[in-house]
DNA sequence: CTGTTAGCGCTTTCAC
DNA sequence: GTGAAAGCGCTAACAG
């Protein structure tokens, strides 16, 4: 008895007694062998334990059955949460994962001179990403299809939110309960952030409807993230006059902010009304009220999507999911009558 | 001149006047093409924007250059800064990371039944995923090298903080702040958690270490979660006799504990002290002194580690990264005289 | 240092 | 329904 380490579908052709093309077809499915020869074929690959080679398949047949995904942050709750989304629908489609993690610039620059995924992939998913000229002439070098996940693309089909959108209930939220001064902290400055003009351009336009006028004063902006938004929180507090709400970028700077006003002695919502945007799982635990997404929804469409495409399916190009305010206790009536 | 779609090594080759074998080697930097040779072809290559089929490169040499990691809860911030780690460091030495991320115990059974990365990658990385006898078993029929990050692992080299001592870090924080009555607040039950027992015996070890008798009552069992901590507060707060500090299993659980205090009516640290493990980015925001580890650290070393032997080189398999208390706000001297 | 020669392990026409 | 044969595009001896 032979000891192969490694057994190949012509051992399994000989155990079945047929030619490695039947036996090829019989693995994968495909028409034109008898019910009979199949399981017979079938049985001996299980009984040798016969795994295809993928290198080989592929280089034969030329699809490489694996998608790849470009995100950055990957230590945020929402690109985990949408990467985890996509891999599960593409996982399921029996689709590998090759993942690209781009934090700094350096890994972005060398990840489109050096498109590490060329002729690995069929397709890319782009995860709340907003791409360059450069970068996107780079891209279409792989010739594949791209979608973008989580973030509205002018370049590719996509799925995500209308922050525009998110930023209006957010404020609709708030001008319900009589707030009229009301500042964002908003993230900016980061190339690699999503939506993030979207969301600044979005409150103005939501005060005006409201009719509102715009104070420059009330608009901040940080890097993302909480502990510069509990800086920018202070910059509010240092205002003459203090605003009686603040909507931030996103929940994790939400939080922020509110431990910049916890720690000044500033009550919320009492004082001061605090509102996110997201739904971060922790925003439950802070009481923060917010606007909330679904960003394993957006994964899996998006991940249906590009699965679509590959299948020579029309899909619908552009798709928004819903967004809408969770109203927790970091949120209140304006309170008039308030002394500091 | 043919409107060649794809450029083959042939073609490079065929342009640079030289045969397919020199080619190869001045493209894959090995040794004895002279540098004239070499910079002829790489120019040559550039020229025609050619870029290697990984497949046929792969089936040729039966490396495949590419590494599997196995994760779970990658919404989780330990997760994905976790992977995120370990992916910079993979792709910067040339490999590809193919992402399988099993959450549900279903995708777990499927990718252990199936194996999808076999013949698909030279190693494996498991990301703080206890596995049971049989996974181990299924594992090896991968024949490839195994390597777990961030969870002390009887099976396989390993790199991840010392739970025990975690743990002991954090009563010793409390104990010195005068604090007896020492509850915790863990997760269990759930098979998919990694350290779940390991801290849960740490506590017992350390308070009887300290002197003082373990109580049943204090020590409070739930899922993972902020929410499921919450509610496991609650039990506490319903005890005759209250702790005056809580030891949470993780900062999102340690939130949780703080949510619960929070509405309740109970002062955080005047009246219970809390304690988290990890240093999640959010913890600094809500002033939570916690444990902390680093997560990027363990990822970078336990990539680090599979490359190493990869590499045919000998590593520290058992890798232990160290832990230490950040004090934030929600520890505090014990109040004895306080009146609830 | 460079070229020749075999494959790597499959899929896929094309016949039968 | 099944088999024979021809590659897929590259790497790795082995010669020279």
């Amino acid at each position: 008895v032979g000891e192969r380490v490694v057994v190949s579908l012509a051992d399994v052709a000989r155990a079945a007694d047929v030619s490695m093309a039947t036996a090829s077809r019989a693995l994968n499915n495909a028409y034109g062998v008898s019910p009979v020869t199949r399981s017979r074929v079938l049985e001996a690959a299980r009984r040798l334990d016969f795994v295809v080679s993928p290198d080989a398949a592929r280089l034969a047949s030329g699809t490489t059955n694996a998608v790849a995904v470009l995100v950055q942050h990957l230590d945020r709750w929402y690109f985990g949460e949408m990467v985890a989304a996509i891999e599960s629908i593409l996982s399921g489609a029996g689709y590998d994962v090759l993942l690209y993690h781009v934090n700094t610039q350096e890994d972005r620059s060398k990840f489109f001179a050096d498109l590490p995924a060329r002729r690995k992939v069929d397709g890319v998913i782009v995860v709340a990403f907003p791409i360059s000229d450069y970068e996107r002439e780079r891209l279409e070098l792989m010739d594949v299809r791209i979608v973008a996940a989580g973030g509205q693309s002018v370049a590719y089909p996509y799925v995500s939110i209308d922050d525009g959108r998110a930023v209006q209930q957010a404020l609709e939220h708030l001008i319900r309960l009589g707030h009229r001064r009301i500042a964002m902290v908003t993230a900016s400055g980061d190339t690699l952030a999503p939506a993030e003009t979207g969301r600044t351009d979005a409150y103005r336009d939501a005060l005006e409807e409201a009719g509102i006028a715009f104070d420059p004063e009330l608009l901040v902006t940080c890097e993302w993230g909480g502990v510069p938004a509990a800086e920018a929180t202070e910059r509010l507090l240092g205002l003459k006059q203090l605003p009686t709400a603040i909507l931030a970028h996103s929940d994790e700077m939400a939080l922020g902010c509110m431990r910049t006003l916890r720690r000044s002695g500033v009550r919320v919502p009492e004082d001061i009304s605090v509102i996110g945007i997201d739904d971060h799982p922790l925003a439950e635990l802070a009481d923060l009220t917010t606007v909330r997404q679904s960003v394993s929804e957006q994964g899996r469409l998006s991940a249906e999507l590009l699965l679509a495409f590959l299948d020579g399916v029309d899909a619908e190009t552009e798709q928004v999911t819903n967004t809408y305010v969770v109203t927790r206790r970091s949120t209140g009536p304006v309170n008039t009558s308030r002394a500091r």
